[in-house]
RNA sequence: GUGGCUGUAGCUCAAUGGCAAGAGCGCCGGGACGUGACCCCGGAGACGCCGGUUCAACUCCGGUCGGCCACCCCA
């Protein structure tokens, strides 16, 4: 025993620790995102978390917007955290797609970190979980990112869904009309507040904070909140924009019936002009995703068409599309829903032990069980048999096995159902079979 | 970044400017000493940190470090 003061623990502001429960399901998250990637032949990359600070900021990037985690290293290196994962993909495919060849379809699962202030829902190191194809500007490649959202979500087994899809061309053919290009930036800022504020509230806006007439604002929104089937509301919108817009339209088109083609629900594919975030980086088709039971968290998965990922790092033109997967909103929202219980993963089987000089046999039968495909966890000690059970109870194993003095002496085992609390005796040599049969019995 | 709220056992929450800070759940032990529900008995366990006011502070004030909420900003 020691006097000396403790150390009291503690994480940084920001940061998490996450404890089994909550690990499990992110890994369950991941994992079925990461099957579905694959299914599309997507590969994994992984990138540094540190990189030089110019690499991270580009040219005359504004540190303070990234709110970069920067020092200088051991090395006098000026150097700083990743504060996303597309740079590092940037820069990543810059460098090595002579080597990879085009199309390069990658997926990448990692923390990224931001100094920015905290609020529900936003960390200063939270997971990133994009996926893309660079190098094709065929909108096939589109289509396939919102058909990857779309397995990913039907795979998840959440509830409904729906993807909204635009197209910044349609947007800029329609501000081109009505006179308002030279002021996107502001325009697609006020639009994005709709869900928010509602019609009256960005006609005011746009009025106010953009300068906009009334007659613009009001043709501007008409435009966007037209209903209607998607086909129905292409054609509406070709019509306002007066053929500006008929690249965007023509692209949106193609890539709902894509979807339509590979069997994806019309109910869960919306062309949705509103979309207005994230679209002064985008060129082409935006995603987003909104979850039917829990619309109010927003989008869930956003991606998009840029024309050109990796310029300040090369000469050769990267065109790409993609999209990141919010797994730390997604899961607060499963958590919110109660959509979380099925993800977690039981071990199935406690062996207990009860004397503590036999321990070797009981390590040797929990092997035996495990060569038999069983999950197999051996209580470490010979504890009272009561708490050995409460634990078996609490890591939400199935089955428990009790082999005490008694049974050693008659070769036999007792495997007790944990649900049903019913206790089976049987003969040493039937183990594996016993547990298996219960198992399979009590899991359908 | 701005404003508001908040910080008591592992968790969720009480009470009080003054010698001994309570409960439920959880944990440990026992009753039934080899069977996880329930019941009974017993036990361990806390005022985030620093400073100020005061005869006296867990309680009031300030700071700090966290947490929550709204807004701002951003994907």
């Amino acid at each position: 025993m020691s006097d000396r003061p403790i150390i009291r623990p503690r994480t940084l502001k920001g940061f998490r620790d996450f404890l089994p429960e909550a690990m499990q399901a992110r890994e369950w998250l991941i994992d079925t995102a990461r099957t579905v990637f694959r299914s599309h032949g997507y590969e994994p990359i992984d990138t540094p978390a540190l990189e030089y600070t110019e690499i991270l900021l580009g040219k005359g990037g504004a540190e303070t917007d990234k709110q970069l985690y920067r020092f200088e290293d051991h090395g006098g290196r000026d150097v700083a955290l990743r504060f996303d994962l597309t740079v590092p993909l940037a820069r990543f495919v810059a460098q090595h797609i002579g080597e990879l060849g085009v199309p390069f379809k990658r997926y990448h699962v990692g923390p990224v970190w931001r100094g920015e202030n905290t609020q529900r829902g936003r960390y200063r190191e939270f997971m990133q979980c994009d996926f893309d194809t660079i190098g094709t500007e065929s909108l096939a490649a589109d289509t396939e990112a919102a058909l990857v959202i779309h397995d990913v979500f039907a795979a998840l087994d959440i509830g409904e869904f729906t993807i909204h899809l635009n197209n910044r061309l349609v947007l800029a053919g329609l501000l081109a009309e009505l006179g308002l290009a030279d002021r996107t930036a502001d325009v697609l800022r006020s639009i994005d507040k709709l869900p928010k504020i509602g019609r009256q509230g960005v006609a005011a806006d746009l009025e106010e904070l953009v300068g906009a007439s009334p007659a613009q604002a009001d043709r501007l929104l008409a435009a966007l909140t037209v209903t209607g089937t998607n086909s129905e509301v292409l054609a509406q919108v070709a019509e306002l924009a007066g053929g500006a817009a008929d690249a965007g339209v023509a692209a949106l088109t193609e890539v709902v019936q894509g979807l339509a083609a590979a069997d994806v629900a019309a109910s869960r594919v919306k062309v949705d002009l509103s979309i207005a975030r994230g679209l002064d980086y985008y060129t082409g088709t935006v995603f987003e995703t909104f979850l039917a039971e829990i619309p109010e968290i927003g989008s869930v998965c956003s991606g998009g068409r840029y024309d050109d990922l990796a310029s300040i790092y090369t000469k050769q033109r990267l065109p790409g599309v993609g999209a990141s997967l919010g797994i730390d909103r997604l899961l607060a929202a499963l958590e919110e829903i109660g959509k979380l219980d099925a993800a977690a993963a039981a071990p199935s089987i406690l062996m207990t032990m009860f004397d503590g000089s036999r321990s070797a046999d009981y390590v040797g039968l929990a092997a035996m069980l495990r060569r038999g495909g069983l999950s197999v966890e051996l209580y470490p000690e010979a504890k009272k048999l009561a708490s050995q059970l409460k634990y078996a109870d609490r890591k939400g194993h199935r089955l428990a096995v009790i082999i005490g003095d008694s049974e050693w002496e008659t070769g036999t085992a007792q495997v007790k159902d944990m649900a049903s609390r019913v206790s089976h005796t049987i003969d040493l040599t039937e183990l594996l079979d016993t547990c298996r049969q219960l198992l399979g019995a009590t899991a359908g």
